[in-house]
DNA sequence: AAGTGGTCTAGACCACGCA
DNA sequence: GCGTGGTCTAGACCACTTG
């Protein structure tokens, strides 16, 4: 007679939940509509605020819900689709006007950009921060490391101000022939920085995109692109500009 | 003399553990090396095993670390790099062997992938599952949703096991001539189904790849793969073969 | 001022891997 | 059986937004 275990392995509470709340969110909930509080849903579930917020937490990470300190947890929209990669390769803000210019500073890469752009670590490079916004909401926030030795010519250019520096050496570059490009997508956290640009807290996860672009026979520009993460699917079109059309959620049971 | 606020925003603890621990694992640690445990480090740095915990799970996130139940705390190697994606386009698994195909079933896909693949929603699709290992372990767990009007000439196929049967599907597949290919990248959190092939828990990060392929004017395959996203870095190459070098290293050992 | 989510604590017990 | 990380609790206080 010893306890007959009909449940060999049971299911973390906060999982449970999760499905439950997942399941809540598709039948009973619109987009943008708030959810009760932390302390309501906690209790009306009978769990710990600590376990609720586990559940809240992958809910987020998988961009269902967007939570907001002082103002609350809402159901999000679905993920917009973030053009990252075209078939035909294009300098950096070539043709689409998504990417704002911030500002453009000359100075010292970190040694893993100097790695990736083969140039010495003490050589100054451009670095041509932007921000990209899309439906209204800033995605990514980027930063553009851009050997001198790729825009020779940026000793008579005017300054009336930072974005209009980082235009000009933007444009230098262009005049280079863009031989190759290469990405890589990684799963990282926000920087404090970033995190200010994105309106999201520090330590938010993001996509990072690595992006190497080749000119005369040399990594002549490297881009560090951080997207948002809960809001953005990335997508690399190769042949036709189709987007992908997504249900509810991509991942099906 | 009010009190003067020398630090307006006073940073949380789990953020300032989480850089000084990143520091000391650049500078005191090597790969593979096992951390001190957690209730022996949160009493160190004087915190909560809490507090601690939520450093360590955001180093965990950005592939630092490697924290495995019942054995311990462990430094990460670098993320390995994967292809994903490559100039000339091809259908799932015909040159390279990184993908092994596990079993094959027929059934009706979950609604989001019928509308993807543009059938009807009760029509059968084969469903091939592979899983994708590199340097040893295990990076992904996909599943391909082939319409039956894709591979016609199934109706006489042997299948001495499933792996076989899912084999044939893909050779059958081959035949088309593959017209194009778009891939879009988002953050998910593993299945329980995927995070036992991935040897991780429920819940983790994964990178979720989904790849349409387009033959005959049509959406003829659709491939969801399910990548680890702690320990990879997906590599979109659009041009030459070159790898992006990263940091200290770039691949494991 | 009130209400929200974000941080933190000091415990407890559980599931797992290994010797 | 022991030590590990994983889950869970019931509180407390803080930072932020809004009326």
């Amino acid at each position: 007679m010893g306890t007959t275990q009909l449940e060999s392995v049971p299911e973390p509470k906060y999982w449970h939940l999760k499905t439950v709340l997942s399941e809540a969110l598709d039948s009973e909930f619109t987009v943008g509509e708030i959810l009760p509080n932390e302390r309501d849903l906690a209790a009306r579930f009978g769990v710990a605020r600590a376990t609720l917020r586990q559940a809240l937490e992958q809910l987020e990470l998988e961009g269902r819900l967007q939570r907001r300190r002082g103002v609350g947890t809402t159901v999000a929209p679905p993920r917009m689709g973030v053009a990252v990669g075209t078939g035909r390769q294009v300098w950096p803000s070539t043709g689409d006007d998504a990417w704002q210019p911030v500002d453009c500073a000359l100075a010292a890469p970190p040694a893993a950009v100097a790695t990736a752009l083969e140039s010495a670590r003490d050589q100054a490079v451009h670095i041509v921060r932007r921000s990209r916004v899309s439906h209204g909401q800033p995605v990514a926030a980027e930063l553009l490391y851009i050997p001198s030795t790729s825009v020779p010519d940026l000793s008579a250019i005017d300054a009336p101000s930072e974005a209009a520096r980082a235009r000009a050496v933007l444009r230098e570059l262009q005049r280079l022939e863009l031989q190759g490009q290469d990405s890589a997508v990684e799963l990282g956290s926000a920087r404090a920085d970033d995190a200010r640009e994105l309106d999201r807290l520090p330590g938010a996860p993001v996509l990072v995109v690595t992006t190497r672009f080749f000119a005369e026979g040399r990594t002549a520009a490297l881009s560090v692109a951080t997207y948002r993460a809960d809001t953005c699917r990335l997508t690399f079109t190769a042949s036709g500009g189709v987007e992908i059309h997504h249900g509810p959620q991509q991942q099906a049971s």
